[in-house]
RNA sequence: UGGGGUGUCGCCAAGUUGGUAAGGCACGGGGUUUUGAUCCCCGCAUGCGUAGGUUCGAGUCCUGCCACCCCAGCCA
């Protein structure tokens, strides 16, 4: 372990950054007592995606990185204030995307409508300190007093209601006697403040709907602003790590909880038993980070619902979408994305990663970890003129070029099918694949010679007759160079399946600039490729859903958990292998 | 003269008291190879948005300028 090297981390190669300068000089000082508290805390509103990969890496990561020399966690919280965008099903998504992943959260799941009975008592505190009031604004009229981003905002004339009216009205919204919109409570701040978010921001809204967690016991619900810092607060949290654009909330954060009584919260976090053993009770503070874009691909869970509700996709695990599940789906591993998490490291500039390093990450997981099978995905006959129509033969291949992952047996006999891109009548120049008269080696089996071209009436070539050299099996000819190698299948034991070869959903790099117009003018038409008739090996009939197999030649596939039956299999294409001659051909 | 941020290689990104630009991806060139894969070598910023200043010395300090991002939901 290289003790001194400050850049990279032995454990994970991620690279060293700001956050984790923070956490050290924090730990060195003693702010938090030697703790280290974090907290994922997504909104059930959607299922998650790579971008929340990097936040689950970061916060989870922090807690096990720190867990050695700090009593260090990471809570999973789901912030569920909204309930008019929130569903049971996205609670029950996120947190088996999270298990998959391969992290723990401390304790129980948390939910910030735990703490609804708090946050309103908080919020009836305020409003005897003076520090908020009820409003009775319109929503609309609100935005007028808002001012604008150069002007300042004007005070609404319910500001200097009284304490006792406040407390009255705030209590009758709780009861259910008023309609949506009609109240609000807000906090007492500055309508001038040049932070727009400090302008009397809404606290507490009333929305009469049936809560996914609390049913009907609320009639109002607590902003985000509000019943964040206070859930930090409530869980004593050290690190609240949120994106960039939380940047401008970070004053209201950190006003709300500083015009809380703090002997108020303390006993709180101590009733939830969110603070036994630290020393003292330091409040959370806020860190923003850059959230994560990547080219070729959007990121916004609002665009992604839009795919999925104008079936642009089949759904939120569909292959082709960045969430978690359909990640999962395409035949990534947690590995490869925990991986990606690491190299792309952590920054506030806003930043577009290349789609690259994401296939990097699994392929390089998978080329160490797949086993190796061959799978013809456009089949062409051939014919093995010197072996004899009943000569049997089995094959046992290695699973894997360089690891010991046992053998596979492959049936080899006179007939076979081998892809059809790999034989060329007129070849382009460097061209080692099967021609006219030219010899190949078959993986893992003999070298063949094309003698013969057979063809339909269209003059296209239906099959090929080669001739086999049988003192080639485990070794080169003599006196002569094979260079090529091609994949093949035994023709009678080959098993028929279903190949779905995914590209990227969009053909411009950043689908998000407003200058293509709508984000889906960016969709890739030829994104799905669904290919039928395709012959794999016989060793892939015990293939499970889900298991990752390197098509030798082609690519990393992973059997599709959804359609892929034993009777009809289906093959989903996690990403092609690096192929310098498809692109010095012209390839994407 | 609204506020808050960010600018280091094509893409990410280290760079912690100023001391003479890590690494990864991509790309290019070689080698090994029964996967045109993997793997292994080599190459890839006299330069850190820009113009000045301080200093023996600046990506790191100071000043001005430029570009880009975020904020006017009773969304998160």
């Amino acid at each position: 372990m290289a003790t001194d090297d400050k850049t990279v981390d032995s454990n994970d190669g991620a690279p060293s950054n700001f956050i984790r300068h923070l956490i050290d000089q924090d730990l060195a000082s003693g702010k938090h007592d030697g703790r280290v508290q974090t907290r994922f805390p997504p909104e059930p509103n959607g299922f998650l995606h790579i971008g929340h990969a990097k936040s689950i890496c970061l916060n989870f990561g922090l807690a096990e990185r720190y867990g050695a020399q700090a009593a260090a966690a990471c809570n999973l919280r789901f912030d569920d204030t909204n309930p008019a965008k929130e569903e049971q099903t996205f609670i029950d998504a996120i947190q088996a995307d999270i298990e998959w992943l391969g992290f723990e959260w401390a304790g129980d799941i948390r939910y910030t409508s735990d703490y609804f009975v708090y946050l309103y008592e908080f919020a009836l505190q305020l409003i005897k300190n003076g520090k908020a009031y009820v409003d009775s604004l319109t929503p609309e009229e609100a935005r007028e007093y808002r001012g604008t981003l150069t002007e300042p905002g004007k005070e609404s004339p319910y500001r200097n209601r009284s304490v006792e009216e406040s407390l009255d009205l705030f209590k009758r919204m709780q009861a259910g006697e008023f309609a949506d919109g009609e109240h609000s409570l807000r906090a007492r701040i500055d309508m001038a403040s040049p932070n727009i978010n400090m302008r009397d921001p809404v606290i507490y809204r009333i929305r009469k709907l049936v809560h996914h967690q609390t049913g009907d016991t609320w009639n109002v619900y607590p902003m985000y602003d509000y019943a964040h810092c206070i859930s930090d607060a409530l869980e004593h949290v050290t690190h609240s790590l949120c994106t960039l654009e939380f940047e401008d909330h970070r004053p209201l954060y950190n006003w709300i909880l500083d015009n809380l009584e703090i002997e108020s919260v303390e006993n709180a976090c101590r009733e939830l038993g969110n603070f036994d053993d630290a020393p003292r009770y330091v409040l959370p503070g806020q860190t923003e980070f850059a959230r994560l874009n990547i080219n070729y691909t959007v990121l916004s869970k609002r665009k992604l619902k839009e795919l999925v509700d104008l079936q642009h996709v089949s759904g939120w695990d569909d292959p082709r979408m960045p969430t978690i599940s359909g990640l999962r789906r395409r035949g990534y591993t947690p590995t490869a994305i925990r991986h990606f998490c690491d190299i792309i490291g952590m920054g506030r500039s806003d930043s577009i990663v290349d789609v690259g390093m994401l296939e990097h990450s699994i392929r390089e997981d998978l080329d160490a970890t797949a086993s190796r099978a061959m799978c013809v995905l456009r089949p062409l006959k051939v014919t093995l003129l010197n072996v004899d129509a009943d000569h049997e033969q089995m094959l046992h291949l290695p699973k894997h070029p360089k690891q010991d992952m046992g053998t596979r047996d492959v049936p080899f006999g006179k007939t076979i099918y081998i892809d059809q891109t790999d034989f060329e009548e007129e070849p382009p120049k460097g061209f080692k694949r099967l021609m006219p008269g030219t010899e190949v080696r078959l993986r893992g089996s003999y070298v063949i010679r094309c003698d013969e071209i057979i063809k339909d009436s269209d003059g296209n070539v239906v099959e090929l007759k080669c001739t086999v050299d049988l003192d080639t099996l485990g070794k080169n000819p003599e006196g002569r160079k094979v260079k090529g190698v091609i994949h093949w299948v035994p023709a009678e034991a080959a098993i028929e399946a279903e190949v779905r070869v995914y590209d990227r959903l969009f053909n411009e790099a950043n689908p998000n600039d407003k200058t293509h117009g709508d984000f889906k003018n960016c969709l890739n038409p030829d994104s799905l490729q669904v290919l039928t008739g395709c012959l794999v090996e016989p060793s892939l009939a015990s293939a499970k859903a889900g298991d990752s197999f390197q098509f030798e030649r082609e690519g990393y596939y992973c059997v599709d958990s959804k359609d892929s039956t034993p009777e009809k299999p289906v093959f989903n294409r996690t990403v092609s292998l690096r192929d310098s001659w498809g692109k010095q051909q012209g390839g994407r």
